[in-house]
RNA sequence: GGGCGCGUAGCUCAAUGGCAGAGCAGCGGCCUUUUAAGCCGUUUGUUGAGGGUUCGAGCCCCUCCGCGCUCACCA
């Protein structure tokens, strides 16, 4: 049973003595001749000439100012905010008690009447007649507006709890106009992407979920269970081996942008589901992959934003001002760590040999002594490099045992062809020449499986059939992921992966 | 999983171990161009949950729950 409090068993009382007047509270229909934009745009249109502009509108309660015979509201539709203006003149003291009386924050309405100007030049709605679209019950959790002298709005008593906006996303989208704003430029953002892709000749294309071996990247997956075919299935934590499976069939550009599941930690770059664009063109390296990547990235900045600059508060004392022209900056793994960190991974071609050259040289840093040599190169980057990656960058040549699906550099055996893209100091995408050998496909395979014996957590599975679609042979390709709440915190100033989720995971409730 | 921090009214936040408060929202009243409208009056609490110390706990201690930051993890 539903345990209202004292403000909602008022709006309870509110919703009985409507019903008791006959009015109904929750309405099959609605009307509406114009969102608040367009009846401000018809008001403008006839200017001085005195042509009456008659309109009606809907939307929702956000401020009600009554003053006895006068009453003054704003509501809010799609497109933004509207005054409305209720005076006995028109509607008589008793509807305008009834409003005031009945019609709480919150509410829907829908409103008829004729556009006018207040004393202040504010396009408003004089109202004629007024209807209940849908009583609320709750109240939302206020937010008030003041806009200051120079123009800027200041919102006091909005909601700003972190956990109840993402527990809410409902009243959070309900009162903070600029959560909307986030999550219309995200899907934007996706939007443009794939119309970039589209337009470079890419294949849309949907690869399974639910999937018997799950593969494409190092993570823990979701298990769960098939009735009727007794048998575990996981949820995917990468789409790569069935899109590169597509590139074996002839296919020779694919992209997917779905959902991703990691059953990992939770942080503010870590979301357990996310959602993952990856592509894989037919004939290029990675080299071209860079090259499109900027170029998408580009496309996405000019058409969403009109701007490649881009301010980014990675926290409270840190901003950024990031600047997305091509072409990024490239800074070759190696090179860079030697800059940041002094040690000369070439020197060191085992992982003994480099364990020992950074506890020599950072006696204070902990890097696990029984890692792999990848690993470390891997802790090297992410402890003095990446800080430094402030601007759009592609860090490439990555080593070769962390990258098991890429292909090496030719007359380097240590090192394959990837890079990741960097912004703000995170990784925002990852990609590599794609290795097409079979037979050096296996192996790594069964390296990885060998070399990570002990931690079954990391352990690949050997993808049997994988390997036979590599068989019938796969062009050389270039394949690339991005996570696109990272792509969307950048662009959109939010410095955690909740921002830019409409329902982040969270624990149950109680 | 480890460390640090937070949790008080519908919302935003106060309260030396000593009567749980303010603004907004709500409710009653005044107000014919307001816009955080204003003015007068007024209501609202399992202080996240449970236990302990104390004459007395929102505050101190323990356990649990949730969230935030951070480390680990995330090739």
């Amino acid at each position: 049973m539903t345990d209202y409090n004292q403000l909602e068993k008022i709006r309870l009382q509110k919703i009985e003595e409507l019903r008791a007047e006959g009015l109904e509270p929750y309405p099959t229909r609605a009307e509406r001749t114009h969102t608040s934009r367009q009846a401000i745009a018809a008001l403008d249109a006839v200017g001085d000439e005195g042509i009456e502009v008659r309109a009606t509108l809907a939307g929702r309660i956000r401020a009600t100012r009554p003053m006895g015979k006068l009453t003054f509201t704003h509501i809010e539709d799609g497109d933004g905010k509207i005054q409305l203006f209720l005076r006995v003149n028109e509607l008589g003291q008793e509807k305008v008690d009834f409003f005031n009386k009945m019609y709480d924050l919150g509410d829907f309405v829908q409103a008829s009447g004729v556009m006018m100007r207040t004393r202040t030049g504010e396009p408003t709605l004089q109202v004629h007649d007024f209807k209940m679209l849908s009583k609320a019950v709750s109240p939302l959790p206020a937010a008030k507006d003041e806009t200051l002298e120079d123009g800027t709005v200041l919102r006091h008593a909005a909601l700003e709890d972190p956990e109840l906006r993402a527990r809410q996303r409902y009243a959070d989208l309900a009162v903070n106009p600029n959560v909307r704003e986030t999550f219309r430029k995200r899907a934007a953002i996706t939007k443009a992407i794939r119309t970039f892709l589209d337009d470079n000749g890419f294949l849309e294309v949907e690869t399974p979920i639910l999937q018997p071996l799950y593969g494409g990247a190092a993570a823990r997956p979701f298990v769960t269970h098939h009735n009727e075919l007794d048998q575990d299935m996981y949820l995917r934590i990468s789409f790569e081996l069935y899109l590169k499976r597509l590139l074996v069939g002839n296919l020779e550009r694919v992209y997917e942008i779905g959902r991703d599941f990691r059953n990992e930690g939770v942080s503010f770059k870590h979301n357990p589901e996310f959602t993952q664009l990856e592509f894989y063109c037919a004939y290029a390296d990675y080299l071209k992959v860079m090259e499109l990547t900027e170029n998408m990235i580009g496309y996405v900045c000019d058409t969403v934003f009109g701007t490649r600059q881009f301010a980014f508060d990675k926290d409270d004392s840190t901003h950024y001002d990031l600047d997305f022209s091509t072409p990024w900056r490239r800074v070759e793994m190696r090179q860079g760590i030697l800059e940041t960190s002094g040690i000369d991974i070439a020197n060191y071609p085992t992982a003994e040999a480099l364990f020992q050259a950074i506890i020599a040289k950072y006696p204070n840093k902990n890097p696990d002594p029984h890692a792999a040599r990848g690993k470390l190169i891997d802790f090297l980057l992410g402890e003095f490099l990446e800080p430094t990656l402030i601007q759009p960058t592609f860090l490439y040549d990555y080593p070769r045992d962390i990258s098991p699906l890429a292909k090496s550099k030719p007359g380097d055996a240590l090192t394959v062809e990837r890079f990741e893209g960097y912004a703000a100091g995170f990784e925002l995408c990852n990609a590599f020449t794609e290795l097409n050998d079979p037979l050096d496909q296996e192996q790594r395979f069964l390296d990885m499986g060998r070399d990570y014996t002990d931690d079954e957590e990391e352990k690949h599975p050997l993808d049997e059939d994988y390997l036979r679609a590599m068989r019938y042979g796969m062009p050389p390709n270039g394949g690339f992921g991005m996570g696109m709440e990272r792509l969307a915190m950048l662009l959109t100033n939010n410095r955690s992966i909740r921002e830019v989720l409409l329902f982040p995971a969270l624990r149950k409730e109680e």
